[in-house]
DNA sequence: ACAGCTTTGTGAAACTGTGCACAAGCGTCG
DNA sequence: CGACGCTTGTGCACAGTTTCACAAAGCTGT
C-alpha cells in the first residue's frame, strides 16, 4: 500500500512527504506509518519527513521488486484471459512469460500477447524464462492438478484464483484470492444494514442487538 | 472459508464434522474453529460434532445469503468482461445485474449475459433490479468517478478492483482486490528465498540476517 | 443407571498488533 | 549560535486475537 501511495505522490511531482501526510493518504495511523517504514531501517528526517523517491526504492528493494518477475498462467479460460489481457500485471513488473491449458481447442491461441501451450509444457516453459511466480486460474476441480504441476516443474510461488484450498509442499508460498468471498462479505455488511433498519422498524428490544461494526 | 469448506464437505456427503477435522481442512487451530462457531449459537453436539448442513445454513443466514444478492459492474473492459463471464458470481449467489461503461463502443454489446448500458443510466439499473452491491472494473483514474456514481445511485456495498483507494460517505462498505499487490506479496517471499540461498552459499556474517518468516 | 470415551464451549493465559506520548534530531530564523 | 517549531523513532500501555486447558455434556455399551 505504501509503495503504490509513494508512487502515486511521486509521480505528481510530490519529493517529501511526513507520516502524517502519508497516513491521512493510505487511512491509517500516523504512528503505524512510521512504525512500518522503521522496519525498512531509519530513512526519514526528523522535521522534514521522507523522501518519496527514495522510499519507493527502498521499499522496492525489499519487495523484490527491483527486476522483473515473469508470471506463467495456468488456465485459459475467462479469468486466464482477463488476468493475461489484463496488462496491469506488465506495467507493475510482473509480464505474463506463458500461459497453458489443457483444452486442445485452446492451446495454440494467443492471450495477453502469448501463445496458449500445453499443461505437459509447463517445465520446459517456466525454465525457458526462469519463471518462479505461477497463477492458477482454472476451475476448482482441476486447481490441485495445476498446483502439483507447477511445483513440479519448480514454481515455488502460487496466487491461486481458484476457489478452492490448494495443499503443497513445505517452502511454497501460496496466496488465494476468491472473489465470491469478498462479495459475501460485503453481503454480511449489507445484511447487518437490512437487520439494524428491521430493529429500528421495530423499535423495540433495546440491548439485544448484534455486535457492532463499522463500514 | 468455514462455509466453502463445510459447502464442499456436505457434497461430499459427509453429515458430521469435529472442530478438529473443520480445523485440519482449513489449516487453523481447532480451538479457534470451535470460538469461531460459537459467534453462531450453541450448534454443536458435544461427544458428536457439527451437523454440517444445519452449520452450512447457519453461517448463510448469518452472512445473509439466504437470498440472491445482483451486483452492477461498472467498466465493460478486460476485466468487467471476465468478471461479468466469469460465472462463478451467478453460482455464489451473486448475479451480474448489470454493467455500464462510458465507452460508446462497448454500448450495447453483451457480456456475461447482459446488456452493457451508459454509466448515466446507472440509477435506473440499481433500481430496477433492487441492487445494493458495485463491483468497479475500471482503470484507476475513472475508479473515483464510477465510486461517485455508485453511491449517488444508492449502492452502499462496493468491490473495488481498481489500483486505487476510493473516498466514499461513512456508511458505505468497500473492499479493495489488487491483483498486482497478491503477486507483490509473492515477489516478497521469492526475494526472501533468494537472500538466503545468498546468506547460505557466502557461509559468512552469522546474525547480520533479516527477521524470520515462513511460507 | 453408570463408566468411559469423545467433543464442545469457554474462562484464562499468552501472544500479537496498534496507538499514544515524548525524547531526540533536524532545519530555520533572528 | 541558540531558541523554536516540526517530525521521526520508539518505549510503553492498551486492545484484540489466538491458543491452552478443562469442566460440562452427549453418546455407547454393559
Amino acid at each position: 500500500m505504501y509503495l503504490k501511495l509513494l508512487s502515486d505522490q511521486f509521480e505528481l511531482g510530490i519529493t517529501n512527504i511526513s507520516s502524517e501526510e502519508l497516513a491521512e493518504l493510505g487511512g491509517v495511523n500516523a504512528a503505524k506509518v512510521r512504525k512500518d517504514l522503521s522496519y525498512l531501517g531509519s530513512y526519514g528526517t526528523r522535521g522534514v519527513g521522507y523522501d518519496v523517491e527514495f522510499l519507493v526504492f527502498q521499499i522496492k528493494r525489499e519487495l523484490g521488486l527491483t527486476h522483473e518477475w515473469h508470471v506463467v498462467v495456468v488456465g485459459a479460460g475467462h479469468l486466464g484471459n482477463a488476468l493475461a489481457g489484463y496488462g496491469g500485471f506488465g506495467e507493475r513488473g510482473f509480464p505474463v512469460g506463458g500461459v497453458v491449458d489443457v483444452d486442445p481447442a485452446k492451446i495454440g491461441t494467443v492471450v495477453g500477447g502469448v501463445r496458449v501451450r500445453h499443461l505437459d509444457e509447463l517445465a520446459a516453459v517456466v525454465h525457458s524464462r526462469k519463471i518462479s511466480i505461477g497463477v492458477i486460474a482454472t476451475p476448482a476441480v482441476a486447481a490441485q492438478h495445476a498446483a502439483d504441476s507447477l511445483v513440479s516443474a519448480g514454481i515455488t510461488s502460487i496466487l491461486n484464483f481458484a476457489p478452492t484450498i490448494i495443499n503443497t509442499p513445505h517452502g511454497i508460498s501460496v496466496r488465494k484470492v476468491d472473489l465470491a468471498v469478498e462479495l459475501q462479505i460485503l453481503s454480511y455488511h449489507e445484511q447487518r444494514r437490512a437487520n439494524v433498519r428491521e430493529a429500528t422498524k421495530l423499535k423495540a428490544v433495546p440491548g439485544n442487538g448484534r455486535r457492532g461494526a463499522s463500514a
